[in-house]
DNA sequence: TTGAAAGCGCTAACAG
DNA sequence: CTGTTAGCGCTTTCAA
């Protein structure tokens, strides 16, 4: 019997004992031969069972060192039904936001085996929406969505089908639909932001705010109307602009629309939902020409490492990203160890840190 | 027959016919048996195949339709022996540079069918740096390093297998090592942002590195050194300043170290490696009273969307990161395609781009 | 403590 | 054009 074949996925049909061919590449059986076992006995202590004699385990290690062997994920995942992958559903990975909640998710998933597919939904645009079919073709055992417009995909068009999938939300959810979740308290961040820069003698307070189709949209631009309602300002449609993206460009862009506004209307103070857009708005401000707190104050949200950073630093409402991730995670893992088990959502706190911008 | 044990992933031994159980499920089998066909068929159709008859298609299409079977993934790897995953190795996808060009990446391999198993080796630190294993596991088909430490790793301690892998390098790279790899001429890089700062009257051009254990940091400060020996400027030791990360906070510290040098020592010029340390060199610059570029010009490398926003906006060198990720998800899908095809190397350009912070 | 054997669900050769 | 069938490499009963 020659080496032949040896690339050879087909069937082969040699001679009367089966896996003829299976004995000498890297599979199990080849281990099991050369060590003189059973494929069982291999697959034993290749799982660390304790069921195999101190012998028999250091004779399989020996062969399995010297002969480079390495299992083939692959077939051990057929069998035992998982693929250990974590699906994780991000807008936009270049956004520090969300690049720092999936470091959380990381952590927490390779600390129980886990590995991150990871999915830039952004990159399809609208294009195809059906991530969640990777779940149901068995590509990963659960997955976290960090993207409202997925979310809310989710919600609506799959519903009943939506709540049977192993998978949580992530910044935005909907409380009474059933599926975990993990977020802040959008309105009372909101809240906390316009408070903030009123207490500071601010009268017309700007929001530059995301698509308000999300409810996290919704939520921050309710803690924002209220505030202003609670300090005898009715907010004005002018100074509301909604962007459809949260990188700078568009922070820029919005803030320069807003000075466009007659004096008397002219915000100023600019609160955006968002750190890469408030580093925008500055942008836009220093461009039409105005200082940062002088005329013009600005407070943005998320607390990314950049804030820090920037001139003037920004003030801002600090998310625990980290923990937003990890706290996913684990819910998702939870829900694999018990998948009937209530499904709790989980409220993170915020906090606001005030630096020199507002 | 009832319709226990539907959950059950144990062998039966029910009745004598076989898969009593697999029938059930949303197997290949299942859908088969309703739609009156063989799990041949029902396997052309679901890839695709030209030798079905249109109608029996259309009844298999049907039977698939009405019970939302979907196919079973890690069955498909199993037997096709290809996990469709691509590996990609980053040490800090919060960094804006590495998360582009995993864009990159990711763009080109999901026009291909494949997904994205992302490591950040940074989350690691320096554990088990055996990434590798998860290509011999067949967790993945391929990997992409852009982790530097990694890289080099691979070249040195796995040496002749490292060439035999399925990887490519990019940024990082060992053109002797026969690794196909994609970067741009990080020497002339450095040499033509030096040549810029002089150009303008700089003197003393300081240079804030990573570690110089790295190939790129070493041609970096090459091209540094020689730049300033050309215009007949001694680089003194007391200008050079590496530093083992790429974030704000590590820029901001090596340029208030550098500031503390006495008066005629003190740089007028500082060089990044990294817009990241640039960013905190502006911030460091700021706390120590220094204007920029003023009293101090500053260069940076890479050109993240953040250089142009920040005041002042960043001169720096550009580097394709998009591109850089396109390219390597390319030569690596080459290399699937034909594993004993001739490696190349690819040096993407790079560009000067003057703002206004030195 | 060990081995034999039954599949996990799929693809593809081969035969009709 | 369609069906039968042999595995892919592994885990896990079940029996010894």
């Amino acid at each position: 019997m020659s080496a032949r074949s040896s690339r050879s996925t087909q069937p082969q049909h040699e001679d009367a004992g089966a896996s003829a061919a299976a004995v000498r590449g890297g599979s199990i059986a080849a281990v099991a031969q050369r060590a003189g076992v059973s494929v069982a006995t291999v697959s034993r202590v290749l799982n660390g069972h304790a069921n195999v004699r101190a012998a028999t385990r250091e004779r399989v290690l020996a062969e399995i060192e010297t002969s480079g062997y390495r299992v083939n994920e692959l077939a051990r995942n057929l069998r035992t039904a998982e693929s250990r992958l974590l699906l994780t559903m991000v807008p936009d990975f270049g956004n520090p936001f969300y690049a720092e909640i999936v470091r959380g998710i990381d952590s927490v998933a390779r600390a129980h085996g886990f590995f991150l597919l990871l999915c830039d939904t952004g990159a399809d645009a609208g294009r195809e929406r059906s991530y969640f079919d990777l779940l149901r073709r068995h590509r990963a055992d659960g997955a976290i969505c960090l993207d409202p417009a997925t979310v809310q995909h989710a919600n609506q068009v799959m519903a009943a089908e939506s709540t049977a999938l192993p998978w949580v939300a992530c910044c935005e959810f909907d409380p009474d639909v059933g599926v975990p979740y993990v977020g802040i308290d959008n309105y009372r961040a909101a809240h906390d932001a316009v408070r903030h820069l009123l207490a500071r003698g601010r009268r017309r307070v700007a929001l530059i705010n995301s698509d308000e189709h999300y409810l996290y949209a919704q939520q921050r631009r309710d803690g924002w109307r209220d505030a202003l309602g609670e300090a005898g300002i009715a907010m004005r449609d002018v100074w509301r602009v909604n962007v459809n993206c949260l990188d700078y460009d568009a922070g820029a862009q919005a803030a320069a629309a807003l000075m466009q506004l007659p004096a008397g209307e002219a915000p100023d103070a600019i609160f955006a939902v968002s750190d890469t857009l408030a580093v925008g708005v500055l942008n836009g401000l220093r461009g039409a020409g105005r200082r940062v707190p002088q005329d013009v104050a600005v407070v943005g949200f998320d607390d990314i490492a950049l804030a820090a950073q920037i001139d003037p630093p920004l003030t801002t409402i600090a998310q625990p990203m980290r923990e937003l991730g990890e706290t996913a995670a684990r819910l998702l893992l939870r829900r694999f160890a018990d998948p009937r088990a209530s499904v709790p959502g989980v409220l993170l706190p915020h906090r606001l840190v005030v630096r020199e911008s507002g």
